[in-house]
RNA sequence: GGAUGGGUGGCCGAGCGGUUUAAGGCACCGGUCUUGAAAACCGGCGUGGGUGAAAGCUCACCGUGAGUUCGAAUCUCACCCCAUCCGCCA
């Protein structure tokens, strides 16, 4: 969300930001929504003032004997009024929410301008592929093996659904396990088991509503009273009182980061650092077609995810810090990865920057995203009134909200399919992750 | 699913039609005292908005939304949420 009184003193931020994000600018339409609300409002309020004050008097007429019926003459003339002007405010306040709740963040100046990935900026390589002789993909490779079931999965639950079974559903295991050790132990993130399912109002802390609605899977199960029509079609206007009442978490990034919702926190107690491992469930509305085969893009993945909340001065640093926690399980893991930035044309939603992180997929003979960190500045504190004080400070300020993923585990099996491969169809098992597997050397069929 | 109780400022908690301009306490900030601190005492202190150069003036907010009234935290209705007990259940 953005801060209103930002755009009206600067217009030209928001208008630069949205053309960076190859968006048409929307600041003068906001100036003027903004402006027609303050102009009813401020008729109102002198109309309530006088209300207040003749009220008051045939208070104190009644009390002392006198006779107040001019007094409440002039009070229903006024009574007539006020209903139309405080209709008319709520359309205007309503307008200008509506508009503001769907205007994407602010790229930060250092982020490069592109229309889509192809301008992302390569910052850095780490490890070196292996060659292979015909590298396989890591469905042929988990099928091979029979520990990978497709065929199943969609029996009973249709496409993007995987069953692993045996060494590679502990293989998952071990990866997420191997994750959270890294990030408490060598990080200081603090370990969090949260729900799966939030309100819409959490949702829209974070951003995905009311633009991404489409995108989520949506619960009514003991929530009967909630007519299925008005849940269908709340969408439309957008409006999350009407809303399915529980959400399934597209990622724990959404429960980590509304932990603040609602709340002040003291400056000294920062920054927070979360770390969750947790399903995550994504309706892949928009991506019909796209990573069909295999475990890539599935409706339902294991993610380990990192959320730090810090005051505005800490956030920079923390990014880096997020990214190299993020860096540090693919480098123990020993899978080639490079780091690029994101330009403004492929930056998410609530995002001022990001850094993908992407895997080596041999396979796919590619680099492929196994990460994404973000920092959010106060946007998302925003929506979600998440404000700190400092300490000796009367007022409050927003905090600054960053998530990323340390790593996602469902593509972090794929690369360690897909890089320990060996040509006799078996997979060796990553040193790092020895430990966690038993001692287990290799997945042999 | 059934029953009961409850949602008031950063926190606790009173208020149940008009000196409430939301009491009181805690926390916090400033001051007095003190070698320093604590205690005590004095003062300040909710959030968001409008207007203004500022001081200030002003509006809204007591879970949400309607309603009654000249006037609602207070009365009425609907809904949401929380807690406890019972039932069911991992």
């Amino acid at each position: 969300m953005h801060d209103i009184k930002l755009i009206r003193d600067n217009p030209k931020v928001l208008d630069n930001g949205l053309e960076r994000r190859n968006l048409p600018p929307q600041a003068a339409e906001v100036v003027k929504l903004d402006a027609e609300r303050r102009a009813i409002q401020t008729q109102l309020q002198e109309m309530l003032a006088r209300r207040n004050e003749l009220s008051k008097q045939i208070g104190y007429m009644k009390r002392s004997g006198g006779d107040a019926t001019e007094l409440t003459e002039e009070v229903a003339k006024l009574k007539t009024l006020v209903p139309a002007l405080e209709d008319e405010e709520l359309v205007a306040a309503e307008k200008i929410d509506k508009l503001l709740s769907t205007l994407p963040n602010v790229p930060a100046d250092d982020v490069p301008y592109g229309k889509d990935e192809k301008a992302n900026l390569e910052l850095r390589k780490v490890g070196e592929p292996r060659r292979m002789n015909s590298a396989k993909e890591h469905y042929d490779i988990g099928e091979k093996l029979k520990l990978m079931d497709f065929d199943n999965a969609a029996k009973m639950s249709g496409a993007r659904f995987t069953i692993l079974k045996g060494q590679l559903a502990q293989l998952e295991r071990a990866l997420g396990n191997f994750m959270l050790d890294v990030h408490t132990r060598d990080f200081g993130y603090t370990e969090i088991s949260p729900p799966l399912m939030v309100r819409p109002e959490m949702m829209f802390g974070t951003g995905q509503f009311p633009k991404f609605s489409d995108d989520q899977f949506s619960t009514y199960a003991g929530y009967a009273s909630i007519p299925t029509a008005v849940a269908k079609n709340w969408a439309n206007d957008g409006d999350i009182r009407v809303a399915p009442p529980l959400w399934l978490i597209p990622t724990a990034e959404v429960p980590l980061t509304n932990i603040v919702y609602d709340s002040i926190v003291e400056a000294e107690s920062l920054p927070y650092r979360f770390v969750a491992r947790t399903p995550c469930f994504r309706a892949e509305a928009g991506a019909a077609g796209r990573d069909t085969r295999g475990m890539i893009r599935q409706h339902q993945f294991y993610k380990v995810e990192l959320v730090s909340i810090t005051t505005p001065e800490q956030s920079n640093a923390e990014h880096d810090r997020m990214t190299d926690a993020a860096e540090t399980i693919l480098k123990k893991l020993e899978i080639p990865f490079r780091t690029v930035l994101l330009c403004t044309g492929d930056i998410g939603f609530s995002a001022k920057k990001t850094y993908d992180i992407e895997a080596w997929l041999p396979g796919q003979n590619a680099y492929r995203e196994i990460s994404s960190c973000s920092n959010c500045g106060d946007f998302q504190a925003r929506r979600m009134k998440a404000r700190f004080r400092a300490k000796g400070d009367k007022n409050t300020q927003f905090l600054h909200t960053l998530n990323g993923s340390g790593v996602a585990v469902g593509r972090a099996l794929i690369a360690v399919l897909e890089n320990y491969q060996q040509d006799d169809g078996s997979v060796l098992i990553p040193s790092a992750l020895k430990p966690y597997m038993g001692g287990l050397e290799k997945i042999t069929l």
